[in-house]
DNA sequence: CGTTGTGGTTTCATTATTTGAAACCGAGTT
DNA sequence: AACTCGGTTTCAAATAATGAAACCACAACG
């Protein structure tokens, strides 16, 4: 039932965030303006964030950003506890046997955490989209998976939502969005009907483990320019299939090798401190 | 020239390393084998980690593993720390024209961390790339990057390589390496000659600012059944051409909007917990 | 040329957090 | 029942974080 702060870590944690939210670099004063810390100690925390490789300070422009120790570490996220890795080869198939694009996402302090994405036509954009994140109560993905938390976790994600009117069809309040809620757990699946964006549909389903937890979800979006969302159904069965698969695969994954704890080959010797300048 | 650990966060941040250089859950007794902090410590340190999302815990199986929070800084860093967002378009069209794969990369600790990768053929590999290290000594990127390090910088790198003998034409002493890179610094661009790999080649060239600092690298990659020496050779131009391009937009880029410093729109209220349970 | 202001950095006594040895607990062994 | 092996909790001592205020560099101002 911890609140936002763990000690010293949580304090610093949370300034990485507030930077990290801006999207672009950021100045000591505009950090401070914003921020519940007084100045020294603010600037204490940036210090130790920089010396620690998290943030990267550019000494020309005196601006914070994130630093690419996070790319580094992500990746081990990324292929670790993200469903992506299982599901990449479900997510192919799929992608291409009914060329359209196909999202897969995790729940992440209830918000939607996009973990991959296959573009139907272009080339991938990466990055650009895993990583991202997105409102929960207004995306198929987001709903598919709060419809299976339980009771003490939906309330808890509810109370994050923003419930900012995207579109005419948002659902606005707690309260309808239960009632969308109960729907998609008795059908099995959701929908976007234009809820966060005007033009884009799309028809989400979550992945569950053995207990029944949301470990994640998929959807199928396009606009509707493309296609309807009669269209979007008639995926259904292959959607079911594959979200099934996944799942079966990520229990069946979980049990690598238990050999040794150690890389296979060496790669450097300690850490070091880190710093830009362009 | 702060060593390792700066206060807790430091300590805590070594951990968290400590746990993705495992690549897969580690259970408690594991880390704190390899760890050098008493039982105690480390187990609350486990906990905050845990606690902020910056880990998670399988209750099931007692393991800890990188969290996905990570995975959504990481997008942020990627975004704006890397060279990625702006070099994509040179590469793209790079890789477009050879029909070669081509990898951009940046120094990070000695290491070096890919930050992008354009397959030649298939359809990109995402995060399974980027992010992903590799040794500085051994391959064309670190060579090219190395070679434009001031003095300091560099035999502070040289000392965190671990020149580990991968091939038979690995250069495994910092001396060997040293009148390489004096070679490549005033050649202009680095090789990898089956350093790392056997059959792999590649030909890799530093992207420098105005003050002649390393940015990043980018390099060409073949396999030698397809490719020799000359034939990467012969695509020099394009190469320098692009690396030259890629500098100039960095250092272009930098002054995005001076507006305000909040998100569009909100999306969620506070921080909270996290934890896994399949 | 001295004054005021702004953005950033450092000091230092106070306060709160971290630390780790040791005790403890629960679930399996033997 | 005694023992061991992960894992968790206690508690006084050691350490690190805190933040008000002083300080510094530099630029704009009068």
């Amino acid at each position: 039932m911890a609140g936002s702060g763990d000690g010293t870590v949580g304090k610093a944690l949370e300034v990485l965030d507030h930077v990290a939210g801006f999207a672009r670099p950021v100045r000591f004063a505009e950090l401070l303006g914003s921020s519940p810390y007084p100045k020294a100690t603010l600037y204490r925390m940036l210090q130790t964030l920089t010396s620690t490789g998290m943030l990267s300070f550019d000494t020309e422009r005196h601006t914070y950003q994130p630093g690419v120790r996070l790319v580094r570490l992500a990746h081990s996220a990324w292929a670790q506890s993200s469903l992506a890795p299982v599901a990449r080869p479900h997510l192919d198939a799929l992608s291409h046997d009914l060329g359209e694009t196909v999202h897969l996402a995790q729940l992440d302090s209830g918000q939607v955490l996009y973990v991959d994405k296959i573009n139907a036509a272009q080339p991938v954009e990466m990055f650009s989209q895993a990583g991202k994140v997105g409102p929960a109560y207004c995306t198929g993905l987001g709903k598919a998976m709060l419809a299976f938390l339980n009771e003490s976790e939906l309330s808890n994600a509810l109370t994050r939502q923003s419930y900012y009117r995207h579109t005419e069809h948002t659902l606005d309040t707690p309260e309808k969005l239960r009632v969308e809620l109960d729907a998609i757990r008795n059908r099995g699946h959701a929908y976007d009907r234009e809820e966060h964006e005007m033009g884009i549909i799309c028809i989400a389903m979550p992945i569950l483990s053995q207990s029944g937890r949301p470990m994640g979800a998929m959807s199928i979006t396009g606009s509707t320019s493309r296609i309807s969302m009669e269209g979007l159904e008639s995926y259904l069965p292959r959607l079911h299939q594959a979200a099934d698969a996944i799942a079966k695969d990520a229990s069946a994954w979980r049990f690598p090798d238990q050999s040794g704890g150690s890389r296979t080959v060496p790669q450097q010797k300690s850490e070091p401190p880190c710093q830009v300048s362009p």
